[in-house]
DNA sequence: GATGAATGAGGATTCATTCAT
DNA sequence: AATGAATGAATCCTCATTCAT
């Protein structure tokens, strides 16, 4: 049970917050270190320069999302499993939505920081899925067509969240309220039936738990 | 027959160009005007500052963007409807890579500079959409998800272009290549034609011309 | 005729006598700039950076100095080449003492800027002071002693300026006066005669001009 | 039987090095306690702060040469007393050559930390050997130059050892190692019997021990 | 004695902007 | 139109120092 955030981590999740909102060039180090009180000198007892802190937000965000998806490719042969990947990462997503802007801020600005952390995760993850798509029956897509499908459903999961402050502005609603979410959550699983993704053929029914 | 462009054009280039890899907030007047071989004071004598030159950047890029949406709108009815859409906003985007990424990085920071702009284009066009998916007959979407597949052909198509850099990197291949740009058409196409949207029903035949 | 130095010029004047004094890590920028009512900000209007300036400095400072130097080589052979020698630089080195200072602090902290720097003008004046010191008849000093009979001169020369603060403060006379040069100079002068350098032997009469 | 050095000492081991080669401002003092593997907070626990820490260094550094040459001093009337004096400092600043290095930095920045310590050891130890020149007999020297010939002296014994990095850059030898050093004090020998010094006349032939 | 954490005071540099020329 | 020069406001970061533990 772990008690008030130590310094360290509290500094990383305003610098999450501040990064998703404004950037890395739109932050100011300043502004991190003084919305939790503290001096930017301070700051940098804890982290060796904004770079290394951006770094470490990236890190730290990335990393449980990756295995998130890492973890379904263990079950992917499962009926279920586009429908149980789609929960699961909408779920997580919702709980941190920073992680999705700074994928995209990343992706928009070059991806500098991303390239790294993604040869390592996601080439793997996409060439399990590849095989996955590959091995279905039935699939109305063709080969070259299944990286498309792919990079698809993330933007779908991961851009719904990343633009949610400009869909909450036109749209009037809360993107990030529970319903919400939920709604757009069966929305992509309507979806995942109707273009006859792997989990296309069987059973649209299980409740599975949205993890934590 | 335009000449040489001048050097309001030529600025306006170039910063849609900077803003549109590196943001507002990370790109500098002098990198803007130094790459014209101008000083940053001479920008000044066309410009009265970086938020103006930005908002010209933004009008400048989005009105046509607006408007080829816009225009579809009226041939809305006709059956082919959003299979011209999609390839005549694809085509444009193709062209202008940059507003895509305009866009996404305004949605990722507020979206400040959009809004006003989308309230007057958006919201009518929005409405209009909305109105036509309702008098589509057999869609497989009930009234409350429309604007969903809305924004999903939004995300679909400009998103594409604005993550651009990232899949060039994963992928290995040039997202903005005519043959490349393309093949994703004719995948949202198919898409389209999977998960019934406004044209579904009937004819999937038009062959349709690009712009320009 | 040269009007009122031009800001760059102020600006060289004003590093060369802090860097002298404090030394590069001791100077800050903004006191050079604020020396000559500027701003820090200003400054880097006419240099890169501190590093550039410190560089621009050494340069304008050390150059005359090797011509200097250089210039007697060609009229080494002349019977009181070393009297004329120790009057150009000693008179050379009054009129800027701070060079002398610059070039024992470099000296002091590694040389990193100084030896590229001398790799192009020592290394050759020192190889023409060693041939004429080999040619030399009566020499009291071997073949394998010529290179510290020039240190010497250089430190006695250059160090005499560099030391000249705490001369002052210790000896309480003002050691750039220049009458104290004056003495010091046929100090040197009695030492070369004394130790039998090169012009040793004959003729301790010529007028030599002491330049400009 | 010393066993390892205590911290107190430690620390001004690695202080006197690094303020030797950078300077006073140029040394931080984080680096001084990062060196011994110290935080630079624990290193408040033996001395109260740069300042303080600088002054033991020279404190430390400049005391057993002003013993050195105090003690000569007592000797002055033997007949090698030049010759002695020159082996003994020599032989000692080869063994501390960083503290040439910090005497000179001290110089060359106003000596304000030397001038307290010189007034009360060389000051006293200036006229003594003043009054020793003044009692020679034969020298070639005038009075007036007495003060000239001392400096000339600390300059040629010092100024070898803190400018030894430029040195051995230029000349590529190793000015420390104890065969350059031979070869330069046999050379600053030669010099005194050249220009008759106090020890000029009779015996270059005393063993002299380099202390301890 | 040692250290993690905090901080005020700079310190170098960038930036958007102005203005006289 | 263009520009060199100037600048106030930031911005990132370093540094010497303190203090509770």
């Amino acid at each position: 049970m772990p008690h008030l955030p130590i310094t360290r981590d509290r500094i990383l999740d305003t610098a999450e917050a501040l990064f998703a909102e404004r950037g890395f060039a739109g932050t100011a180090v300043r502004d991190i270190a003084s919305a939790i009180d503290l001096t930017a000198a301070s700051l940098y007892n804890h982290f060796a320069g904004k770079e290394a802190l951006y770094a470490a937000v990236l890190e730290r965000g990335l990393r449980p999302l990756m295995e998130v998806v890492a973890d379904l490719a263990g079950h992917e042969h499962e009926r279920d499993a586009l429908d149980a990947t789609l929960g699961r990462a909408m779920a997580h997503l919702a709980r941190r939505p920073n992680v999705a802007r700074l994928i995209y801020h990343e992706a928009l600005t070059g991806a500098a920081h991303l390239v790294p952390l993604t040869r390592e995760w996601i080439a793997p993850i996409l060439a399990h899925a590849l095989g996955e798509m590959k091995r279905e029956v039935g699939s109305p897509w063709a080969e070259e067509e299944h990286r498309r499908v792919v990079a698809m459903w993330v933007q779908l999961c991961a851009g719904y969240f990343a633009v949610a402050p400009l869909v909450a502005e036109l749209l009037g609603e809360d993107p990030l309220a529970p319903e919400t979410v939920e709604r757009q959550t069966q929305f992509l699983r309507k979806l995942a039936r109707l273009i006859g993704g792997r989990a296309s053929a069987p059973a649209p029914d299980a409740p599975k738990g949205e993890t934590r």
